[in-house]
DNA sequence: GTCTATAGCTGGATAGAC
DNA sequence: GTCTATCCAGCTATAGAC
C-alpha cells in the first residue's frame, strides 16, 4: 500500500461527513415538502453542489432515499432502546407505547419512509433494514413482561399502534386527537389479553358468515 | 331552445357512459401498477383513443382522479348500507367491522385513494368526498347500538380498524394474518367500553411523564 | 369529438474538461 | 471530486385541422 492508515482515514472521515451533509440536505427538503419533493437538482442546490456531485456519493436517487431510510432506522432503534424509568411492568408498556407514537407523529415524512411504502420501486436494503427488525424484539420484550406472548395478540399490538399513529396524522397532524388514547387503549389491550384464553379468541356466538366474503 | 329534451338526454348518456369507460380503463391501469401509474398517454391508449380526447371529458388529470375517488367512494357507502342479517347489536359491529376491513383489503388502490393521501397535490372535491362522510355516520349509529357513544371512543374506534387494515396490506397483503383479528379486537373494545367510566380514561396510577415529551 | 403534432417542462443520469 | 453542458425520457396540456 502506498498510504498510511492515518491518511485513509482522513479521506473516508471527509467523504463521511460529505455524505451526512447531502443527507441533512435531503431531511431539510423532505420535512419541508414531503418525500415526493426530493429531487437531485433541488438537493444539489441545497447541498451546494451540482447534480454529477451528488453521483460521487451516492450511485442512483434510490440509493439516497436507502441512505435516508437507514438513518431514521438508526434513530428509531435508539430511541426505543433509551433506558425508561423503573416502573411496574404495565406501565412500561404505556411508555414504550407513548415513545412509538410519538416518534411517528413527530416526523410524519420519516414515518412514511419507514413504515409505509410510499416511494415507488423503493425497496430499503438489508443493511438499512435491520434496525428496525431489532427494535420489533423490544415490542416483544416489553410484552413478554406483561405475560402477553400470543403471537396474535402481539399482531393485535403493532395494529393498535399503528391504528392510533395513521390516525394522527391523516386527520389531525399536530394535535393529539388520537396520541391522548394512547393510554386508554394499551390499558383496553392489556386487560383483554389477560383476560384472554391462551390458546383460542373468546366468540360468545359464530360470527355472521354471510358478511366475511 | 332547439333540441328536444330526449335529443339531449341521448347525448348525455352517450356522454356519460364514454366517461366512465375511461374511469373503467382508469381502475384497471391502477389495478395493475399502483395509483401513480396512472399516465394520461397509458390510460388513453387502453381506452381507446388519445390524449387530446381525454381532456374532451376531464379537465385535468386530477379531475380524473377525483371522479375515481367519487366512484371508490360511493361504492364504499353502498357496501356498508346494504342490509345486515338480523343479529344482536354485539354481532352486528362484528358485521360491520368486516365488511369496513374487507372493502379496504380487497382493492389496496381504492383504499390508497380513499383513505390515505398519496397522490400529491390532490385533494377531492366536496361531492365526490360526501358518500364517505355519509358512511362515517353508519359507524357511529352501530356503535351506539352498543351504548358507545363517547367521541374519544368512536375515535378509538376507527384507529383499531384503520390499524388492522394498515398491517394487512402493508405486511401480509393478501392473507388473513390480521383481519383474522377482527373478532377479537371487536371483542376487546366492545369489553372496555362498556367497563369504562363515561367520562375520564381509567388510570390506575400516573403515567411515566419523563417519556411523553 | 377526435385526430396529428408539438409545445413546454421536469426529471434522472452521463460525458468530458479541469 | 467538481464542474459545464447536455442527453434522453417521461409527463401534462394545448393548437389547429378535420
Amino acid at each position: 500500500m502506498s498510504k498510511t492508515s492515518s491518511e485513509t482515514d482522513w479521506r473516508e472521515d471527509r467523504r463521511r461527513s460529505a455524505r451526512e451533509a447531502i443527507l441533512d440536505a435531503a431531511w431539510d427538503l423532505v420535512h419541508e415538502g414531503g418525500l415526493a419533493a426530493l429531487t437531485l437538482r433541488e438537493l444539489a442546490g441545497r447541498a451546494g453542489v451540482t447534480t454529477p456531485t451528488l453521483y460521487a456519493y451516492f450511485d442512483s436517487k434510490h440509493a439516497i432515499y436507502d441512505a435516508m431510510f437507514g438513518r431514521a432506522a438508526t434513530e428509531f432503534a435508539e430511541r426505543i432502546a433509551e433506558p425508561y424509568e423503573p416502573s411496574d411492568s404495565s406501565a412500561l408498556l404505556v411508555s414504550h407505547a407513548h415513545r412509538f407514537v410519538e416518534f411517528c407523529t413527530s416526523d410524519v415524512a420519516r414515518y412514511q419512509l419507514l413504515f409505509q411504502r410510499t416511494i415507488p420501486d423503493f425497496e430499503p436494503s438489508a443493511e438499512s433494514y435491520a434496525p428496525a427488525v431489532r427494535t420489533l424484539e423490544a415490542a416483544r420484550e416489553y410484552l413478554g413482561r406483561n405475560g402477553i406472548t400470543e403471537p396474535r395478540h402481539v399482531d393485535l399490538w403493532t395494529a393498535l399502534l399503528n391504528g392510533l399513529v395513521d390516525q394522527q396524522v391523516a386527520n389531525d397532524p399536530g394535535g393529539d386527537r388520537w396520541t391522548r388514547l394512547i393510554e386508554e387503549a394499551v390499558t383496553m389491550f392489556v386487560a383483554h389479553c389477560r383476560s384472554a384464553p391462551p390458546d383460542r379468541p373468546p366468540r360468545s356466538k359464530s360470527p355472521n358468515k354471510g358478511d366475511q366474503r
